[in-house]
DNA sequence: TACGGAACTCCGTTACATCA
DNA sequence: CTGATGTAACGGAGTTCCGT
């Protein structure tokens, strides 16, 4: 449909609008008859027997409502009939406007919350992961020191003056080990490791010295 | 204070229009 | 023609407010 049409059937709608302003509210059923409605029935070939209902509210009552609807999603009374009369609609079907507005701005709130959450989620697992991956990385590494200090403590059983403990124990009041090396403070239990591909900071170094 | 009714909300659903 | 999608409108249940 061209755009010129879209404009010529909109003006008409419009125009039957103010003309029958009662015809998209025949159906609905007085306030007193809220307890007695009936579920809807199919109504087949309603819009072609005669009886032309408007369905679809023209670009310039959606544009003030959405206007409305951005300034305040509630909706009360008075503004609900300010905005009908505005418009030439009646107050139920304003309502009924807002009323959908705030469940599609509800929906798509939602969506957005969803995707937000999805991706804190991912990259959560990511991190969780990386950690795991870490403490098998740390376990192994542990493994081999508790090994390398049970060969160093065999070797030492025999060399009690002159042990590898005191001379790594004296090396670490030196410098600090290189990484991929052992550094040991306050004796055998206080052995640690310093990864090659760990990067440790002068000031974490200062830490790990203070503990 | 308790009660009933009007008027509102939300949620889920239905009916219809439109489009690919 | 048909299925998918968007949206106006409905039905029901719950809540709030107000008069009696």
């Amino acid at each position: 449909m061209t755009t010129a049409m879209n404009q010529q059937v909109q003006d008409h709608m419009e125009l039957f609008t103010h003309m029958y302003p009662g015809l998209y509210t025949q159906a609905m059923p007085e306030q007193g008859e809220a307890k007695v409605r009936r579920r809807r029935k199919k109504s087949k070939g309603e819009s072609s027997s005669g009886c032309a209902r408007k369905r679809k509210l023209s670009e310039e009552q959606v544009t003030h409502l959405e206007l409305n609807f951005g300034n305040e999603h509630k909706l009360e009374s008075e503004r609900k009939d300010k905005i009908a009369s505005e418009l030439g609609l009646d107050p139920r079907q304003v309502a009924v406007w807002f009323q959908n507005r705030r469940a599609r701005w509800k929906s798509k709130k939602l969506e957005e919350e969803f995707s937000k959450l999805k991706i804190v989620h991912e990259s959560v697992v990511v991190e969780k992961c990386r950690l795991e991956t870490e403490v098998l990385t740390l376990k192994e590494q542990l493994s081999d020191a508790e090994k390398e200090i049970r060969r160093l403590s065999e070797r030492s059983d025999g060399v009690s003056s002159n042990s590898p403990t005191s001379s790594l124990s004296n090396a670490v009041d030196v410098d600090p080990p290189f990484f991929g090396e052992f550094g040991v403070v306050d004796g055998l239990d206080n052995v640690f490791y310093i990864p090659e591909n760990n990067y440790v900071s002068g000031m974490e170094w200062g830490y790990l010295y203070d503990m």
